[in-house]
DNA sequence: TATTGTTATACTCTATAACTATA
DNA sequence: TATAGTTATAGAGTATAACAATA
């Protein structure tokens, strides 16, 4: 069997990702959270104070998607609703949520690192840069 | 706002990947087709009479997700089905399939050129071997 | 008038289990 | 008994439109 896509850079990316992913959630699995809950609680953290929409935002999510993500954390204790004004609100960790974000940051930490061991030395600190250029602009 | 993951491999991997799809999806739309399909019709042409089985195989499509899509391709006339034994068939492309196809690689050739050309130069010849290297181990 | 959070909804994609007919 | 194709279905993930409250 020819498998005449797996040299083209579109493919190459698309099963990478999907590959990864899976992988990522896997590790993820004893959290009880998916990649992107993963990805929300460390930006979170980082931007204390940060709106749904601007979460939403960042993370490529729309409004009306955050909201059943946004409830769960709530729910679990994870996080803090702070009112900006009288529509609006900022999101912050608890202390529960913190400490569930320092395990999120050592996964990632371990799924990053599995990574990068796969990638044979001459091409790994290619790999970043490449990948920026594609969606970041 | 700070975006701590943007440097992450997976992170990047993620989005790089679904941006790319996106834009890939949008090149092909004059065509009805999704990714998917068009990464079909390109390897039933590169292997004429292979099985829907060993089809979802290469791709990472399990067996009962290929039922509507080979459905639909008959419908439209773009394959034709050859008894390979009672309960399997070989799946060709059809004449109109074949010009069908021979859009969906012009498609693919601009798509990958999009890519390569957004990396700089001394990144570029890294890619696809570093993203080799994530989903065939 | 524009924006934030929200609700409801629909559509795609994917995953699972079970059935049938054939090998 | 194992396999290929199929059916039905359920669960994610994502997209759209509309609404209320507020800026």
């Amino acid at each position: 069997m020819r498998d005449v896509l797996v040299d083209l850079p579109g493919y190459a990316l698309r099963r990478a990702s999907a590959s990864m992913q899976a992988e990522f959630a896997a590790l993820l699995m004893p959290l009880a959270l998916r990649p992107t809950d993963a990805s929300m609680l460390v930006l979170i953290e980082a931007n204390a104070g940060i709106t749904p929409s601007a979460l939403g935002q960042m993370l490529a999510i729309q409004r009306a998607n955050m909201v059943p993500i946004v409830s769960r954390f709530d729910e679990c204790g994870y996080i803090k609703r702070i009112a900006l004004d009288g529509r609006s609100f900022g999101l912050t960790l608890s202390d529960e949520g913190t400490r569930v974000c320092a395990k999120v940051k050592l996964a990632m930490k371990t799924h990053e690192h599995r990574i990068m061991e796969r990638i044979p030395e001459k091409h790994r600190a290619h790999l970043v840069p490449a990948l920026k250029a594609l969606w970041s602009s």
